[in-house]
DNA sequence: CTTAGGG
DNA sequence: CCCTAAG
């Protein structure tokens, strides 16, 4: 591992040249390193000094993050590559539209449908790259694909307008493919830290959010466009349908390794590159065949050559597959091939086991009965009953989850943590079942092409179900943990604070519905699964709450189509949510959830007298709780790690409220969420508060937590950032615009005077919402102050702030 | 589209 | 939170 870290030293490099250009460069070595978890966490902790750039930005205008920059693609789905490159804002602005017109050969549009994959990406043809009318330029991207939607940042920041002390962020970022939002980051690190280590709880907890798909649904489908929603979705096709692979195989695939260039071409791999890649990769194995015999029929042998380019891609290049006159859709493919976080011998131990243990299995009673493989698609034999079974992976003890450990990853750990362990092998399954659904397989040396339908569901039935994690309690259990363990052993303030930060970022996400959340986490797959799913569960008893249930009945066929059949790919086009005007089949159900901006007056809905009764129950729960800490020297570490489950709870009760209520519109709409979002936009105008006055439209209270992120998001990404804010920090709460987050910004410095001055009128005057927590308010200010933000003390507002308030202004100092 | 600022 | 202006 040292020697790994050391050379990833040389790896990683950083540099800027006034500002324009980034020239950042991580070596696939580097995340596969990093990302080795067993290595990462047998390690007591990483030295970041080992990882530290060689080069300062040199321009002390350069304000914002150079960016090592990975990318990884989920290609679970048959998706195509989604790449997203964290870039600093300011460059976003410093560089300009350039390379324009000069047309580029035969490699252009080659080039333009890679950079098409990106989120952002609207006019590729002009430019790089755009997101939010910026375009942004990439000297150059390197590739990683990782088991989950994960890409590793590693970020320095220069929290404007200028800290001496930059920061350093050792990030991850994870998301799904197509996620317009991009991802959320897990955490930070600010490297300044005294002994310039990583604690394991961040890379621990990173990866735990990483393996449970930290991500909640409603960000998944906001993937816009109208060009690019066919060709994405012929992309899923493309993939998952059987006929297109054969298609493909008829048609050989020539891969190319690509890089891509700033100005958008994409350069072949020089032989330099190639030869060491495939030299790193000597110790890969390759011979893993994840896919049962039995399948292996179906199994379609793209093409000897790209053997070589699977691994290079691998090794954190792109994999470029040319552009198909014919299809004319997907051009850019990653494959998934062998795993950062489950090497060849996890996949094969799973084959193993699956093999093994399949017999004595019973499913999981919840679900199994409704989504067993066989249910699904009308295939037999489960992939991983035995790691299904589960597994009551909660009565093991350290000693047997060790066992299971080893026989998921083939290695041994010292992993104490019993959650973390749960989880882990959780991790793996799932991404094992990942790497099915890729229908990519590496057997022999060959790429092995398994696409089917069947197989797919199968496989994917089974990563949702042996999952059998409740989530909500093992993340406390964890986060409990840490939170102790943590602090007892800390050295500094700074990294207790982050810590804490990080925990209740993973509480967050970690315990919404608990239902719920399992199902939907879980369900990483996309639309199209959740449209068969919702079919079946209308069928059955199942209560899936990200799923709507169809009007239409789905018909039974497609279900039971087999991987050979020829059908297979128009019928497919049905289960493709975006295609329904494509295939001209009636789609039963939820085809756009939640597609543009979600619903503002969602809270209007939310907020039935109980559901409020409760949600202020809880924040006065952890209003005292956090008084009571503040009695004995509360710091704003504390804070967190007391309020956190408080949040949570709010948190979770909104969310439930929510999405019940969502559901049962779904039943009043009959689905259509089309006419359901319809329904709702006029609805009540204004809401009735408990004191009589009235709350405007599209009102939506802050959450503590949302106050903590937006506050860390300002610390990470500084003040007036608010889009980046909201992309990166607020991925998860489509409700909360940019614009949002700078009013309530805004509010908080207004709030943070007020709490600085010496009468503190503000808390003790009983009010009905929420104080802002002290600890909060002055990192808010400490905040405006390093954002050179003038305490607006002469601000007329903030003087009648807190008189002459209305109803529905947001009062400055209270939630 | 993003941000700043007034309402 | 809304709206607008300026870029």
């Amino acid at each position: 591992m040292k020697e790994k870290w050391g050379k990833m030293k040389e790896d990683l490099s950083l540099s800027t040249n006034n500002g324009t250009e980034v020239d950042a460069r991580v070596s696939p070595t580097f995340l596969r390193s990093f990302l080795q978890v067993q290595d990462i966490l047998d390690q007591n902790s990483l030295l970041i000094n080992e990882i530290n750039h060689n080069h300062e930005s040199k321009n002390p205008d350069f304000l914002s993050r150079n960016v090592g920059l990975i990318r990884l693609l989920n290609n679970n789905m048959g998706r195509a590559v989604d790449i997203y490159a964290d870039l600093p804002t300011s460059m976003m602005r410093s560089v300009e539209t350039t390379s324009e017109g000069d047309t580029r050969s035969s490699e252009k549009p080659n080039a333009n449908r890679f950079l098409s994959r990106f989120p952002f990406s609207k006019d590729s043809s002009k430019k790089i790259w755009t997101a939010h009318g910026r375009s942004m330029q990439l000297d150059l991207i390197e590739v990683k694909l990782l088991p989950v939607s994960v890409y590793v940042a590693l970020a320095k920041a220069h929290v404007p307008p200028i800290r001496k002390d930059p920061r350093y962020f050792l990030t991850f970022y994870w998301g799904r493919e197509g996620e317009t939002c991009s991802a959320e980051s897990s955490g930070s690190l600010p490297l300044w830290t005294p002994d310039r280590r990583i604690p394991q709880e961040f890379i621990h907890q990173s990866l735990e959010k990483v393996a449970s798909g930290g991500f909640s649904m409603e960000t998944v489908v906001e993937v816009e466009g109208s060009g690019e929603e066919k060709f994405e979705d012929s992309v899923i096709n493309n993939s998952i349908c059987n006929t297109s692979l054969s298609k493909q195989a008829e048609d050989p695939v020539v891969y190319k390794l690509v890089r891509v260039e700033g100005d958008g071409r994409l350069v072949p791999a020089t032989d330099d590159e190639i030869i060491e890649v495939a030299d790193l990769l000597k110790d890969e194995t390759i011979d893993v065949d994840i896919v049962p015999n039995s399948k292996k029929n179906t199994s379609i042998s793209i093409e000897e050559t790209s053997n070589v380019t699977v691994l290079l891609e691998n090794q954190g290049y792109l994999h470029c597959q040319k552009d198909k006159a014919d299809t004319g859709k997907l051009d850019v493919r990653v494959q998934l091939s062998t795993f950062p976080l489950v090497d060849d011998s996890d996949a094969r131990n799973i084959n193993q086991d699956s093999d093994a243990g399949e017999s004595s299995d019973s499913p999981s009673p919840k679900m199994g009965s409704v989504l067993s493989p066989t249910t699904v698609c009308g295939i037999s034999k489960p992939y991983f009953s035995k790691l299904r079974g589960e597994i009551c992976l909660d009565n093991l003890s350290i000693r047997e989850l060790h066992e299971a450990f080893k026989a998921t990853f083939g290695r041994d750990t010292t992993v104490k943590d019993k959650a973390w362990l749960k989880r882990r092998i959780m991790m793996g399954l799932t991404n094992s079942s990942d790497v099915s659904m890729t229908n990519f397989t590496i057997k022999d040396g060959k790429v092995l092409v398994t696409g089917n339908e069947g197989n797919s569901k199968e496989v994917y039935a089974h990563a949702v179900f042996s999952n059998p994690l409740k989530v909500v309690d093992e993340t406390k259990e964890s986060s409990a943990i840490y939170g102790t363990s943590y602090l007892e052993d800390s050295q500094v303030v700074s990294l207790k604070r982050l810590r804490n930060h990080d925990l209740v970022d993973d509480y967050r996400s970690d315990s919404l519905n608990k239902e719920e959340l399992t199902a939907k986490r879980i369900r990483k797959p996309t639309r199209r699964y959740i449209e068969e799913l919702s079919k079946i569960e209308s069928q059955g008893h199942s209560r899936l709450t990200s799923s709507c249930q169809g009007s239409g009945q789905p018909s039974p066929q497609l279900y039971t189509t087999t991987a050979t059949s020829k059908g297979v790919c128009s019928n497919s086009r049905t289960f493709v949510t975006r295609l329904d005007s494509l295939a001209g089949i009636q789609v039963p159900c939820v085809s756009r959830l939640r597609r543009s901006r979600p619903r503002k007056d969602i809270m209007s809905l939310m907020f039935h007298h109980s559901s409020m009764e409760a949600v202020t129950g809880i924040m006065k729960k952890a209003l005292h709780s956090y008084r009571s800490a503040g009695e004995s020297g509360s710091s704003y570490a504390q804070l967190m790690s007391t309020q956190k489950q408080h949040i949570e709870e709010s948190e979770k009760l909104r969310h439930c409220e929510a999405t019940d209520k969502i559901e049962q519109d779904k039943y009043i709409n009959g689905g259509d969420s089309v006419s359901f979002e319809d329904a709702c936009n006029d609805k009540v105008v204004t809401v009735p508060t408990a004191k009589g006055g009235i709350r405007r439209k599209h009102h939506r209270a802050w959450t503590l937590s949302e106050v903590m992120k937006l506050v860390d998001g300002v610390s990470r990404y500084g003040a007036g950032r608010w889009s980046e804010i909201k992309r990166l920090a607020f991925a998860s709460y489509s409700y909360r615009t940019s614009v949002d987050l700078k009013d309530k910004w805004r509010n908080l410095l207004k709030a943070a005077n007020f709490a600085s001055a010496p009468t503190d009128v503000m808390n003790s005057r009983k009010h009905t919402t929420t104080p802002i927590p002290a600890p909060i308010l002055s990192r808010v200010r400490e905040l405006a102050e390093i954002n050179g933000q003038a305490l607006p003390w002469n601000l007329s507002s903030a003087k009648v702030g807190f008189n002459g308030r209305s109803a529905n202004r947001s009062v400055a100092g209270y939630l």
